[in-house]
Formats: C-alpha cells, structure tokens, sequence
DNA sequence: ACCGTATTCAGCGCG
DNA sequence: TGAATACGGT
C-alpha cells in the first residue's frame, strides 16, 4: 500500500506527501497534475484519514468522477467513494439544501440555469419598460454574475456609490435596481443561479459561526484542482473553510489560466503565497505526455507573457515530428487540407479516427471543418454543441419536475402552463404576473386561487387554469409516496408532453419522442442505482435516514441541474475525430492535434486587442491548444475567410511569429495537398480571383497589406548587423540569418522586447 | 392563438 | 450566412 507513491518522480511524491499545511502545486501542462491529486488523496486516506474528511473539488463533474474512479482503484476499498468530491456548484449546493434555511431557502430550491436567469432578466427589464437595447439582458446578467462573484449583494450594490455612480455614467443608471428585482424575484420563487450557490455559501460561512465550525470541521483537507481558474467568491469560501488548520492544497498552472473572461482571477494562483506565508510550493516541470518539439514550441510561445510563474517544461520524450503549419487561400480549402492530413496520416500510421483532434477558437469554425470531413467519409464528434439538456423538449420534462417539486419556480411555471396547448395564452400569463407583483406573492399562489384575484380573466380559461393546479398538486404529492422513475412517467403522460411529441413524425419530432425516451430511461437507472452514501449528513453519515426507502423524483432533480452534457456524452463516444473548441479541450491530450484558423482578428481574437491582459490570455489559450498535442502538431490559416456572411482577409497570427521557427516546417503550397480533390471539385480555381476581387472591397476595413514599408519581400536582403524595424516589436539588431528559402529566418534582438527567433518569410521587417 | 416574415446579431462557456 | 427572436397579419 505505501508503494504506491513509486509510481511518482520526485516532485510528484514530495507533494503528495506534504499533506498537512498550505500546499501549492504548479503543475504544468501534461506534468501529472492530476496524477498528483489522485494519489494524494489515496495517500491521505492510506495515513488513516477519514474519508468523510476530505474534500476535493474539480473544475467540472467529470473530472471529479474521473478521479474517483482512479482513487477508488488505488485504495482498493470502497471507503474511497465517502471523500466529498465534485465541483464547488455540486458540493456546496448540497451544503445549501441542508443549510439554506437560515437564509430562507427552502431545502427544495430551484437552480436556475442560464437560461432561466436570461429568460427573467429579460422579463423584468421588459416590466419595467426599458430599452433592451440600452440594457442587453446579457449585459445585464453579466453585471449581476460580476457583482455576485465579487461577494456584491444587491443591498451591497445599491449601497455603493461608487457603483452607482459607474452605471450613472456608463448610462445605465438602473442597473442596481434590476439586480435587486431579479434577486428578489429568484428568493420568491426559491430559486438559486449558479453564482448564487456560491454567493449564499459564502455568506453562510461569514454569518453563521455554527455552520463554519461544522464544515470547517467536516472538511479538514481541502485540494483544489485547476486553481488558476477560481474567482474570488471561490477564494473567499476556500478561505473560511481551512482557516484553522490550513490544509488546503491548490494545483494550477497559471499558463493554463483560459477563463478571466468570466470572472476567474489568475491573482489567486500568484497570491497563494500572500495569503498563506507558511505555503509549500511544488513545481512540476516533467512533461510526460508531448514530444520535445511540442514542448519546446509552446516553451517559445508563452515566454511572452508578463504576467507568469516562472517555469520551464521539459520532457524526455523523443525529439517528434516539427510543428506542421500549413496555409490555405480559404476557409472552404483549410477544411480540406486538414482532412486530407488526416486521411494521409491515418493511412500512413495505420491509426484511429480518434487519435486526431481538430481544435479552434470559435464554434462557427468547426462548420467548413465538418463539411470537408464528411466528404473523406472521416467520421467526427462534435463537442459543446447543444447538450442534451439543453434541448427544448428535454428543459420542458424538466420543467414539469422541477414545478412538481418546488410549486414556487416560476419560471418553470411559465414555460410550461401552456405547453402542451391548453389555451391558457400570453395575455392570461400576463395578468397572472401582474397580479403576482401587487400581491407581492409567487404567480402559482395566484392561479390557486384564480377567482380570488379579480384577474378579468374568462372562465373558460379559469377552468383551465385550476385544472392545471390541479394537476400539478397531484404529480407534488406523490412525490414522497413514488419512485422518481414511477412519477416522471406519468407526468409526462398526464401532462400530454408525450402525446404532443408523438403526434410529430417529422423526422425532428421523431428525435425529440427519443430524447424524452432517453431522459427517462436515464431516471429509471437512476431510480435503480443505489444512492451514493451522503456525507451532508452529519459525520459518519454512513446511514442516511432514508436509506432502505425508494429514490424520489426530487432527489433526481436535485442533480440535474447540474449535469452538462459531459455525462450523457462519453458513453456513445466510438472511433471519431474530435472537433472542439479549445476551452473545450482543457484537460485533454490527443497524439495528433490540429489547430486551425490561427490568423490575426481570429486568434487572438479582435476583441483581446485592447489590453494586454487579454491578449495574454488568449496566448495562454494558443498554449493549452498546442499542449495538447501528445505525437504531432499541426497548425493552419486561411488568407480569406467567410465570416457573418461576408469573405474578410485574413493574416496569419502573431502567434505564428513566436513560435521559435526552429521546431517549425513550412507552409506546404496548397496545390500538393489538394490534387485528390481536383476532380470532385472547382473551387481552387476561382479561389485566387475571388481573392483578389475582395482585397480591393475590402481595404478600408482591412490593415493595410504594404503596412507603411513593412514588407516581408526583403527577406533576401536581410544580413547580420542591419538594423531593422519589425511593425509590433519595433526597432533591433539583426544578429544571424541562416536557412534558405521559405525557411529563412533571422535572430533579431528588439530593443524593447529583447531577442527573436523570426521567420523572414512571416516577419514584417523594414530595413533602416 | 398561431404562423410566416423581418430583423438582428455574431467570442470562448464551467455549473 | 443562419439562428433566434420580434413583430404583424389572419
């Protein structure tokens, strides 16, 4: 049992170890970070650690469900199954449910879901007869989102006058007030968003000393994977939950960190230090998982960021194959080329379809990707599009149970009152709300009692609405007395959901029947599966009171809302290529990775070019692309590509210059790669007219193509001890040329941002 | 209440 | 371009 740390090199077992006390651990990409997690939990609970005191949480359900599993295989027993592990939304939402009463919620409380909350922001904003387009419910919701995430309540918010005074002059003066109509509508309808599962822990812990002192004493060691993408209410729980003993153990690579763009603090990674001085650090700088080459180019890639702990990854693996880029005139061509390379590669390493990954930086990338795929007959999964229960027929079940178990959920009520038709229309709803609003009382008290209210409403659909009710009461009160399995198949009967989906046999209908199918069959094996031991309650919480008892409908529903499609999705996986955006891929390693669509405007995207901190961010991103790639790396542009209906120019991205060009092979002339394609098709012809056609429509929107003497032409005459001017780094010193060709490149130290490896035939250098 | 047409918008997305 | 929603006519 104690052998189990062999398994590690010596970095990886010093911070397995080093299990009591603050401990840091960057672990770089591809270095066995989650190696390291698992086996520190394992080494835990092989100190005699009680299971029901540990607490590891995870970036995504998957990746805590993927390390269980680990653990439970090097631990042996099951005790492994009582460690608390999951996301900070799953664990602490389960918190919530036992604890949430002092803060008024009812244990059966509605998650909202974004759409739920996008859904009411755009009702109350239309309430209150306000331009949605002066307050984009986006807009909106992201200001709520930033203000929870910062531990702002709605008081807090109207309270400041700092805020108020920022709304007053960005010309959304009201923005305080939506926040506090919104969180007082959530509360009437017990409902809870993401950020609130968060916000309301945290504010548990600060304001009730028993609640801290329980979890505070339930979790005694705490690790955290992918810290690098925390927010600060994260922190802040993290904080008050290990404040006495401190045994909190991050892992993180700050190169890693992909998700500021919504409130993650890459701060929190820098500052572990600060907040906890007697803080361990490890480094894990092994690369285990790419070749030398992958290593090394990423190495060269981010070293241009600022903002950074330093490390530098290695491998000892063999030295592999350059990094590949290749150029096509169009997006419609880039498809085809990377599918060809992958019909070349497949063929020539005799391997699966799922040994190649297709990465990108925008989902409406994947689209010409998808379409030159299906012409080899290359078979193709598609990750992050809508997710099973994203699907509509999918949230209206879902909308059903969730009102069958909480009656309160309005949103919910509204979504389904008249699916399937029952002639309870627009202008009905809209007099139950209003009379909801001057009663102060949720719109399910109201149509209770629909007379009582004088909502002018005919009696036909008066009927109809107590008919409702009452169906509505009957599913609620077999809740307790049903299985979930049981309940969930006779609401969607008596609800005429499944007579409505059966009715359509168009194709999509038939497909939507199957998917209700599915969601129930997911129940019934839910229904059957024993529960997982609950460790919410109190410790030991070996027997659950209801142990021997039947799984109940809200039980299910009390994890549904949780679940993305990363769990409906691996089981079907097969032998396919992988497309994904590259947020998508975090985490994931593929021996042969393409990244494609690598111009300027696109990645990095238009939008990070304001400042540097975005910027770096999407270098972190190009870094978690290429680190990917385990064997070999491909990358590839378009000179022109169709965007929101239009064929823009493009340019490669800067991120091509970085890459030192030494572990880089050369753009193929695109008429090597497309000579199978001759036959079937005509498009490379008129590619080089359309092209130059547009280049002349285009030029006021495009950078200028002589860019003011920066021409990359002269690359012959570029020779050591010239200064230069390159259009981003600004003046240098040429110090040595070497290779020939297209694969002549140039060491030039830049006075302001120090030595470059560039690439003549890429660099945009004048002579001076 | 419902359906077809006009309009708008377009970055990545965990839970 | 095309998806999602708003609107206006029946």
């Amino acid at each position: 049992m104690a052998d189990i740390l062999q398994h590690l090199n010596k970095e990886q077992r010093d911070a397995v170890e080093a299990y009591e006390g603050p401990v840091m651990v960057i672990a770089g990409a591809g270095s066995g970070k989650t190696r390291v997690l698992t086996y520190r939990v394992a080494h835990l609970l092989n100190q005699g650690i009680d299971a029901f005191r540990i607490l590891a949480l995870t970036f995504t359900n998957k990746a805590a469900r993927e390390m269980k599993e680990r653990i439970l295989k090097l631990v042996g027993d099951g005790n492994a199954r009582n460690v608390w592990m999951g996301t900070f939304h799953s664990v602490f939402a389960r918190v919530l449910r036992s604890e949430g009463h002092r803060l008024g919620f009812p244990s059966n409380f509605t998650i909202y879901d974004s759409d739920d909350s996008k859904r009411l922001i755009k009702t109350i904003i239309k309430e209150n007869n306000l331009d949605d387009k002066v307050y984009m419910p986006n807009f909106v919701l992201g200001r709520i989102s930033a203000a929870k995430t910062n531990l702002i309540t709605a008081a807090e918010y109207n309270d400041s006058f700092e805020i108020k005074q920022q709304d007053t002059m960005s010309g959304k003066p009201l923005l305080g007030k939506l926040y506090q109509v919104y969180a007082n509508r959530c509360r009437r309808a017990s409902a809870m968003d993401f950020d609130d599962l968060l916000l309301f822990t945290y504010i548990l812990l600060r304001d009730y000393d028993d609640v801290l002192v329980k979890y505070q004493r339930k979790f005694q060691y705490v690790l955290v994977d992918e810290y690098q993408d925390t927010n600060r209410v994260q922190y802040m729980i993290l904080k008050k939950l290990v404040a006495n003993d401190e045994n909190i153990c991050v892992v993180g690579d700050d190169a890693q960190s992909i998700y500021a763009f919504r409130g993650a603090n890459i701060q929190n990674i820098l500052n572990f230090k600060n907040d906890y001085p007697d803080a361990r650090e490890f480094k894990l700088e092994q690369n285990y998982r790419s070749t030398k080459t992958i290593v090394k180019a990423a190495n060269s890639i981010i070293v241009n960021n600022k903002d950074q702990i330093f490390k530098e990854i290695w491998t000892r693996n063999d030295e592999g194959d350059l990094v590949q880029v290749m150029k096509a005139g169009t997006d419609i061509e880039e498809g085809r080329m990377v599918a060809n390379a992958i019909f070349e590669q497949k063929m020539n390493g005799q391997l699966p379809n799922d040994a190649f990954a297709i990465l990108y930086r925008t989902n409406a990338q994947s689209r010409s990707i998808e379409e030159a795929l299906r012409k080899l007959n290359i078979p193709y999964r598609i990750y992050g599009g809508l997710s099973f229960y994203n699907r509509k027929e999918i949230k209206d079940l879902l909308a059903y149970f969730r009102l069958t178990v909480n009656n309160k959920d309005e949103e919910a009520l509204k979504r389904v009152i008249n699916y399937p038709a029952r002639g309870i229309g627009k202008t009905s709803l809209q007099k139950i709300i209003i009379a909801a609003d001057q009663h102060n009382l949720t719109m399910w008290d109201v149509i209770c009692d629909a007379g009582k209210y004088a909502l002018q409403i005919n009696s036909g659909t008066l009927t109809r609405i107590s008919e409702f009710v009452t169906m509505i009461k009957s599913f609620s009160v077999q809740l307790k007395t049903h299985s979930a399995f049981d309940l969930a198949k006779l609401i969607t009967s008596s609800s005429n959901i499944r007579k409505d989906l059966f009715n359509d046999k168009s194709p999509e209908g038939i497909n939507r029947y199957e998917n209700v199918e599915e969601l129930l069959n997911a129940i019934k094996d839910f229904t059957e599966n024993e529960r997982e031991p609950d460790p919410g309650k109190d410790d030991g919480g070996e027997v659950s009171e209801n142990a021997n008892s039947i799984r109940t409908l809200d039980e299910f529903m009390q994890d549904v809302a949780l679940l993305t499609d990363a769990d409906s999705q691996d089981k079907n996986s097969g032998d396919k290529v992988t497309l994904m955006t590259i947020h998508a891929a975090k985490g994931l390693e593929f021996p042969h990775v393409f990244i494609v669509g690598i111009e300027e405007n696109l990645f990095p995207s238009i939008q990070s070019l304001g400042s540097r901190q975005d910027l770096e961010e999407e270098r972190r991103l190009f870094y978690v692309a290429i680190t990917r790639a385990e064997k070999k790396l491909t990358l590839s542009y378009a000179e022109t590509r169709y965007r929101w209906g239009n064929t823009t120019i493009c340019e490669p991205s800067r991120f091509l210059e970085e890459i030192d060009p030494k572990y880089i092979d050369f753009p193929r002339k695109p008429v090597l790669r497309i000579h199978s394609e001759a036959k079937t098709t005509s498009a490379q012809m008129p590619v080089p007219m359309a092209h130059r056609k547009l280049k002349k429509i285009k030029k006021g929107i495009v950078p200028p193509e002589g860019n003011g003497g920066f021409e990359n032409a002269n690359s012959d005459k570029i020779q050591p001890g010239q200064q230069v001017e390159h259009s981003r780094f600004g003046k240098g010193k040429v110090l040595t040329v070497e290779g020939e060709g297209a694969s002549k490149k140039a060491a030039i130290f830049f006075n302001a941002v120090g030595q470059k490896q560039l690439l003549l035939k890429y660099a945009k250098l004048k002579i001076l």
